[in-house]
DNA sequence: CTTAACTTGTGAATGAATTCACAAAGACCC
DNA sequence: GGGTCTTTGTGAATTCATTCACAAGTTAAG
């Protein structure tokens, strides 16, 4: 299959927010026109958007909402149950721990790991608390799918190195150091200063 | 000025994190082979990247590492200190009042603001958190240069508008939502459904 | 001083993403 | 059924971003 851009599977995600969103209001079709203006982009890259893997629309009609909803989620691989395991259990952990859209979506926490021992056999909202230490044994026993990385900068790397090492293929990583995987492992950053920078940077160069 | 797209932005920001970890180390000078190695990029994309706001290198030898981190932050503007409140003190807020990289950077967070009055009147690692609804009245003491939205997606679009009403112009917004402000105010979105849901894209499109 | 080894800065070439623009197809009305 | 109105799907055109490739500047060594 040719490559989607990473741009596009972005855009589709939000797509499917919206379709949901019309879905609870009980609409049953939709235009890309509506679609465009709700995610802040045009009719036209609508539609070149999911063009790229199939035609789901009728013409002079528009989408079926909960047609469209299904196919997206299909899609993004929404389909299944992704299990997902924290490594960090400090504050941004902890936020992620309890942040809904994680099971909404299918995505299940099956532990948080830190090296503190003051949390170290807790719970934060039901999930338990782990010792780093026993990271390689867990996933043998029960696979996570993917990692979520929030740790300090200066221990991302090696931790990182141990998720891959284990055979995990995926890593949100929240801690901010520009991270290097295998080609086969897909990464994604959330970086909180580089993004505060960008505003930085718009802040200072306009009129 | 030329427009400079937002991808080299976020990289001059980690160019700007690699130059500090080499200043830390003691390094005089830098190739741009070397910057582009640690950012998993290019030379000539580096050097593409400076560029557009310069020439900052010196032939045959590289770049003054000291010289170009001073450069790289008048660019991202991050020779003043900018101020910041936090709308909204859950989790999400609360993990990023603590976040070591907004004081590192010269961000000053002023307050949080939420509407649980359980919260309101406490602090957060010092930072006082305040009722919404007096937003306006302090904005108007001591303007912000900077909103960090954390709140559920439902109450995303209201209170920006009235962050954007009080003349806010740039916002970092890590509500599930799709924000609509006015084209003289910058909005950086932090998604991680959006980032998660790229990561089963990935996992599930793969040999 | 000359040569060899590096490394920048930048037009030109390529590649990728977005937008245009329009034929084709369905809906709706009379 | 004919005419009008909508809206899709998609090649072609355009715009934007990255990569190439090399002249020119700098260092270092003999």
């Amino acid at each position: 299959m040719k490559r989607i851009a990473d741009s596009t599977v972005r855009r589709l995600s939000a797509y499917l927010r919206f379709l949901e969103d019309f879905e609870g209001r009980g609409l049953k079709t939709i235009s890309s026109d509506e679609l465009a203006r709700r995610g802040g982009t045009t009719s036209a890259q609508v539609r070149k958007d999911l063009s790229f893997f199939g035609s789901f629309g009728k013409r002079g009609l528009g989408y079926s909402v909960p047609e469209l909803a299904v196919r997206l989620r299909e899609i993004l691989g929404l389909g299944r149950k992704w299990k997902i395991i924290i490594v960090g259990a400090g504050k941004i952990g902890a936020a992620l721990v309890q942040y809904r859209g994680f099971k909404q979506r299918g995505f299940h926490i099956l532990a948080a790991y830190d090296n503190d021992s003051g949390k170290i056999g807790r719970t934060m909202e039901g999930i338990p608390v782990r010792d780093i230490a026993q990271l390689e044994r867990d996933v043998h026993k029960e696979p996570p799918d993917i990692a979520v990385l929030a740790v300090p900068g200066e221990y991302a790397q090696v931790l990182v190195n141990r998720i891959v090492a284990v055979g995990i293929k995926a890593v949100l990583n929240f801690a901010p150091a520009q991270l290097h995987v295998p080609h086969d492992v897909t990464i994604r950053n959330v970086n909180m200063a580089m993004e505060l920078e960008g505003l930085s940077y718009a802040l200072s160069n306009r009129g």
